[in-house]
DNA sequence: CTGGTGCTTAACAATTTGATAATATATAAC
DNA sequence: GTTATATATTATCAAATTGTTAAGCACCAG
C-alpha cells in the first residue's frame, strides 16, 4: 500500500524523531530523519520525498521558514507538508496553513493518529493529483501536453497527441471513425479516410508499441 | 479548513446545484446559488465569492459570455473560475481556457471529483500568489521585478518579466498562446501574432538557455 | 531636443505539421 | 482460393506555425 513513499521528518527532540520513525516505518514508508531546519532543507533536496513533518520549533529555522522555503520552489509543489505544533494556538494553525502545509498535527502526537493522517493525505493527494491519464506504462499529461512510455518522454505532435489522448481516455473502448472525427477534427471540417490511419500509424511507430488495436469496419480502441 | 472562503454555483438544473450546494458546503465552504447567467453575474457582484462555478449551458448569458464578462472587470481577475462542460469536446476546453477559465470539468460531475478540484485549486491559487518562484537555477521576485539566473540577475523588461513569471508560476504547464494573452494583456487589447515570439526570443536570448520550449501548435512552457 | 528603452509590427526564413494520393497488405465474405 | 473491402504504409506537397531580424513609434530622463 504504502509503495516505497519516501517520508522526511524533522524534530529537534531525538526520541519523538524516533517514535515517528519507527511507526512509519513499520507501515512501509521509507523514512528519513532531520534534527533542525537547515538539515531538513538539506536532506529534502536529496532525499526528495513524498511527504515532509516539520516540527515548527525547530533551530536554524523553525518549521514553519522551511515550509515556506520549500513551498517557494517548484520541486517542491505538489509535496505534502505536516507541521507539528505544540501549542494548539490558533494562530500557528492559520499561520500554517497560510504558508501553505496540508496539514497539521498538535503535540503530543499519538503514533496512531500521525500514520492514519499520513495515510489518509496520501490517498487524498493521489486524487486531488492530477489530470494524467495512466495506462500501463503510458502516462499522457494533458496539461503538459507530453506523453511518457516507461518513463522516456515522447513527442507527439498536435494531431497525434489528442487522439491518443482520446482513446485512451477510455481503455478497451472502440471509437467509431465518425466519433474520432467529430472529436478531434470537430463537424465541419472534412478529411479523407485515410487520414485517421494515418495518424494512429504514426502514434503506432513513435510508441513501438501495439497498445492501438484495429477493429476492422468498425473503429480503433486503446488498451494497455 | 475551508477558512469560510465563498463560492457561487450557476445552473439552469435544480437539482445539480443542489448536490453540488450541500457537498460543498458540507466541506465548509459558504455557498450561493444562481439559476442563469444573468442571475449569476448578480450575484457573483453582491456576494464577491473566492471560486465560481458556471454550467457552459444556461439560459441568459452562457457560462462562457459569463467568464468573459466577469474576467473583463477588474474586481473578478483574481476570482477562480471553473466551467462545467456537458461534451468532452476540446474544442469548447480549449476555448474555456482561451476565455479565462482555471479549470473546467465535465459532466456529469462526481461530487467527489468537483469537491477535491475546489481544494486543489485554492491550494495552487494560494501558491500562484507566491512573491518568489524558483525553479532550477532559476529565481524570480515579482516583488523586487528581479530575475536570477545562477545567482546572476538579469534585466528583463515588464513584458518579458510578465510572461517568465507567468510561464514559470505552473512549471511544465503548456500555456496557450490565448491564455497568455488573456493573462499578460487582458481581453481587450489586441496585439499581433509574432508578438509573443519575439517575447520569448528575447527572453529565451538573455537567459541564455532552452527553458521556455515550444508546442507547436499548442502554446509555450516553462522547465527546469 | 536627444538618446535610450520597451513594445509592437512587418517581412521573410525556417520549420513542422497534416492531408492526400498511390501502393501494398491484411481481412472477411463468398 | 478468390474477390471485395478495409486498413497499412510510404512518400510527397501545401498549409500552418513559429523563428528571426530590423524598423517604427511612443515614452521617459536628462
Amino acid at each position: 500500500m504504502a509503495a516505497d513513499k519516501k517520508i522526511l521528518i524533522a524534530d529537534d527532540e531525538a526520541d519523538i524523531l524516533e517514535i515517528l520513525q519507527f511507526n512509519l516505518a513499520k507501515e512501509g514508508y521509507k523514512v528519513e530523519t532531520a534534527m533542525n531546519g537547515a538539515e531538513a532543507l538539506e536532506k529534502a533536496e536529496k532525499f526528495l520525498p513524498d511527504l515532509i513533518i516539520l516540527d515548527i520549533m525547530m533551530p536554524y529555522y523553525n518549521g514553519l521558514e522551511v515550509c515556506n522555503i520549500l513551498r517557494s520552489k517548484s520541486t517542491f509543489q505538489q509535496t505534502i507538508i505536516i507541521l507539528l505544533t505544540a501549542i494548539s494556538n490558533d494562530q500557528t494553525q492559520i499561520q500554517g496553513l497560510e504558508t501553505g502545509a496540508d496539514d497539521y498535527i498538535s503535540k503530543p502526537v499519538a503514533p496512531k493518529v500521525l500514520v492514519s493522517k499520513v495515510n489518509s493525505l496520501f490517498r487524498r493527494m493521489q486524487k486531488d493529483a492530477k489530470d494524467v491519464i495512466s495506462a500501463g506504462t503510458i502516462e499522457i499529461d494533458r496539461e503538459k501536453y507530453e506523453v511518457k512510455h516507461n518513463g522516456e518522454i515522447i513527442t507527439l505532435a498536435r494531431k497525434e497527441f489528442e487522439l491518443l489522448a482520446l482513446l485512451a481516455s477510455r481503455p478497451g473502448k472502440v471509437f467509431l471513425r465518425n466519433e474520432i472525427l467529430n472529436q478531434i477534427w470537430g463537424t465541419d471540417v472534412i478529411v479523407g479516410d485515410r487520414t485517421i490511419d494515418v495518424h494512429i500509424r504514426k502514434i503506432r511507430q513513435k510508441l513501438n508499441m501495439d497498445s492501438i488495436t484495429t477493429v476492422k469496419g468498425v473503429g480503433y480502441k486503446f488498451e494497455a
